[in-house]
DNA sequence: TAGACCCATCGTAATTTTACGATAATAAAT
DNA sequence: ATTTATTATCGTAAAATTACGATGGGTCTA
């Protein structure tokens, strides 16, 4: 990208909505955040027996749904499980509600 | 993208929210859906007074959210008038709405 | 200690996204 | 018919995204 303008500021609101949804902009992230909703939690693993995708693939989408904060990783060797965040996900609710009125 | 995998089939809600979600996944395009709501309607030359960007990338931001379906363009010659497409608005504010509980 | 298991990370490649300036297209006005 | 105003589109370039296989780093078990 050719970029002459430094960053633009956006309101804060503005900015985490888009990275909200710029996460769930993915059917496949979709797809496991319905997933986790409906199981509470779940392992990388249930998710690879659940999805034609390659391990790696869906531990970086995991990543991705970790770093905007709608899920979160607890350690339970040799395991991993995945939770949604919820803290975030209120925020993520409230933010969505908000911006459609 | 190495794709051996052909196509994922998801179900329709899920690659419909992503679209929605991923046109959202921008700052500027949420700056730009919430100046049409409080706006009802506004032409493209008021957004590229409103941001620091080209014409022409404010035009491509533009052609995003018509493609996703969330705004439309009507012809007012010599300029083009941008509305929130209320009838898929309201298609994607149920999606989160379900999507979030 | 050696393997097995689970998962993240690395390296890579194709595609998409984001941004710009320049140009083209359209319709009104002169 | 020319000019002006407004906006889309083209061409381009840098960066991010999406996907894969391969590798590495933990932890439990034999």
């Amino acid at each position: 990208m050719k970029r002459s303008l430094g960053h633009i500021e956006y309101k804060d609101d503005t900015e985490t909505l888009a990275k909200f949804a710029k996460a769930m902009g993915h059917p496949t992230r979709i797809a496991i955040l319905k997933h986790l909703e409906s199981q509470s939690c779940c392992f990388t693993g249930d998710l690879v027996d659940v999805f034609p995708l390659a391990q790696s693939t869906i531990s970086q989408h995991l990543k991705e749904l970790k770093n905007a904060g709608l899920i979160q990783g607890e350690l339970k060797p040799p395991k991993i499980k995945y939770c949604i965040n919820q803290e975030n996900w209120n925020i993520a609710k409230s933010l969505f509600q908000d911006f459609f009125k």
